[in-house]
DNA sequence: TTCCAGGGGTAGA
DNA sequence: TCTACCCATGGA
């Protein structure tokens, strides 16, 4: 049995360039799909029923659909669930007017207004999204993608197969070694147990970072507290937490700077800064769209 | 064996 | 706050 329905979207969101804001689409529980883009993933309800729907846009007015494949229909109340978590992980809330506003007086950054780029795909809960941050440190792309493959078995199975991301609570209760044994994130295993813990204990409260009240110097101090989380991953998780007075830099944004405004030629993290200085407040949303622009553009 | 990946921690200045 | 140095895992 099938349920559809539609999502009708905030006036400047567009789907394929939030979609392939960076690579979170292709890591479980969500999924990815293409012609036409689709994007899903395996979620479980307050109701405790667990589904897997996906999303794609709608040719003529640009809302989204939504299709859900199940034994039984989803109640209206599932299915305004289901919204839910789609605007959350869609970042419709998003207000990037000010970035826009800003961008019109920098030429080569007209593509991002063009095509309506600056939303960020991220989990429902602020959770998963540390847990996949924390292990795309120090290591390949693929790797990490490995890591969260093996770490999102460790979730509540899905009756047509795969698994809803595991609570803090599920990989607090394994023992260190044996969460690495399942994971094999090496030296990080110890990191994400430990956050897991300190969430599951009631000690850290991760999700208030989400409140715009709270400023970005506290969240961004919060976050470098966090054992494996320096400069990058800190920076990194601010862009998901729509907070993007970090740069968060990496391999991949430094090598793109080198290639695009350096002749080739490594540039030290301070000459970047320096560079990103005029985009203030919105820096960390500016070079990382330096670093997704081909692959936004050519999707 | 060595190097590297979407780095991090720590000591010392 | 900044730098130098050492640390970790797994794959190529």
């Amino acid at each position: 049995m099938t349920t559809e329905f539609t999502i009708t979207t905030p006036p400047d969101f567009r789907f394929l360039p939030t979609v392939w804001s960076h690579g979170w689409c292709y890591l479980p529980p969500f999924t990815c799909s293409e012609d036409p883009l689709t994007v899903g993933r395996t979620q479980k309800l307050n109701d405790g029923t667990i589904i897997h729907f996906h999303v794609q846009e709608t040719q003529d007015t640009g809302d989204l659909l939504v299709t859900n494949r199940n034994e039984t229909t989803l109640t209206n109340k599932q299915q305004a669930e289901i919204a839910m978590v789609i605007a959350r992980c869609l970042n419709f809330d998003a207000d990037l007017s000010p970035f826009y506003t800003l961008i019109e007086t920098l030429p080569t950054y007209g593509w991002i207004t063009q095509v309506g780029a600056g939303r960020i795909l991220r989990s429902p809960n602020v959770w998963e999204d540390l847990a996949k941050t924390l292990l795309t440190t120090n290591t390949t792309w693929a790797m990490t993608i490995g890591m969260v493959k093996r770490l999102v078995t460790l979730g509540e199975p899905a009756p047509n197969g795969g698994h809803i991301f595991p609570t803090a609570e599920q990989i607090a209760a394994f023992d260190p070694d044996t969460l690495n044994q399942h994971v094999r994130a090496g030296y990080r295993s110890a990191y994400l147990h430990q956050l897991a813990s300190a969430i599951a204990a009631g000690e850290l409260d991760v999700e208030v970072w989400r409140d715009p009240a709270l400023p970005s110097n506290e969240v961004f101090k919060a976050l470098k507290r966090l054992k494996g989380f320096g400069d990058y991953a800190a920076g990194a998780m601010m862009r998901l937490l729509n907070r993007f007075d970090q740069l968060g830099l990496d391999s991949v944004c430094r090598a793109m700077y080198a290639q695009r405004y350096n002749g080739g030629e490594a540039a030290s993290d301070r000459e970047i800064a320096a560079y990103y200085e005029p985009f203030g407040r919105w820096r960390g949303l500016a070079v990382w769209l330096d670093v997704m622009q081909e692959d936004i553009l050519s999707g």
